[in-house]
DNA sequence: CCTTTTGGTTATCAAATGATAATGAAAAGA
DNA sequence: TCTTTTCATTATCATTTGATAACCAAAAGG
């Protein structure tokens, strides 16, 4: 069976999505840290603590390059270190109270861009954005 | 008003969208072209021809920058250039032969993944996919 | 005409990223 | 115990990308 035509659609959405990130994320340029460090501490906002193997993973990083970049991190105090007492390799990573900060910031500047985008759109329609979200999270994008 | 639970789901949606993305035109590295070169030419794709100025936007390039990767997918013999005949200052880029084949590869081994993601799905649900698609392109991605 | 603006190119430099080899330390497994 | 595997780090190099200045040619606008 062949879905082109859906499948266009995909990829022109997940353009689409690239752009108004890039655009909603601008801010990252006002702190002193560049596009990768910012998803490394990204994903640390939404599981925490990792290791550096899975943040090797998910940003699509080799491992020695995540360690250089977590060791810049580090030395700006963005974020913290520990170990896994139950496996000392192990090396488990976390936000700092600064690194918090920074997200928050970033966060909150990027927020303002959405809730223009979705300035006026009435309940029903905000919950059918949510459903959306799920639907295609679920069935496309893992 | 303030969203933030909805804004977080489409911050970690956007997140999982650049996952996906990535993985599926990872086919990309088996051609001699690099990220931003297939970002223009995915671009061409969609709207053809274009000028530079309208790259840079869409790509978030800066004009110079640009011109320098248009002329590498020249040299490459990926796409082609022509003059804009009423305004002899725009120059009018798109695809070549090759660009088209290359671009034709490599979606059709991103299409074998997303093929994969959807298997199985109903007529119904796939129909889902698609309005939540139209839905979430219209009223937050632009 | 003459000036200004716009679209594009070239050149150049700094910075970020990707890739790989070599190393070490802890755990797992024989 | 000894070997192998896993997780992580450091170091190094090539490539890609970002940023900026200088320049050119065509159009626009007096």
């Amino acid at each position: 069976m062949d879905h082109s035509a859906l499948f266009q659609k995909v990829v022109s959405f997940a353009s689409a999505v690239h752009e108004v990130t890039h655009e909603m994320t601008r801010g990252v340029k006002d702190e002193d840290i560049t596009h990768v460090q910012y998803k490394i501490l990204e994903y640390m906002m939404f599981s925490q603590p990792v290791t550096p193997s899975e943040i090797a993973d998910c940003v699509n990083l080799s491992l020695p390059n995540t360690s250089r970049e977590l060791r810049k991190l580090l030395e700006k105090g963005l974020c913290e270190k520990g170990v896994d007492e139950a496996d000392r390799r192990r090396q488990m990573f976390r936000l700092s109270e600064e690194g918090q900060a920074l997200m928050a910031r970033v966060f909150a500047q990027a927020q303002r861009g959405f809730e223009q985008r979705i300035a006026g759109l009435s309940a029903a329609e905000l919950t059918g954005i949510e459903q959306a979200l799920e639907l295609l999270r679920k069935r496309v994008f893992e």
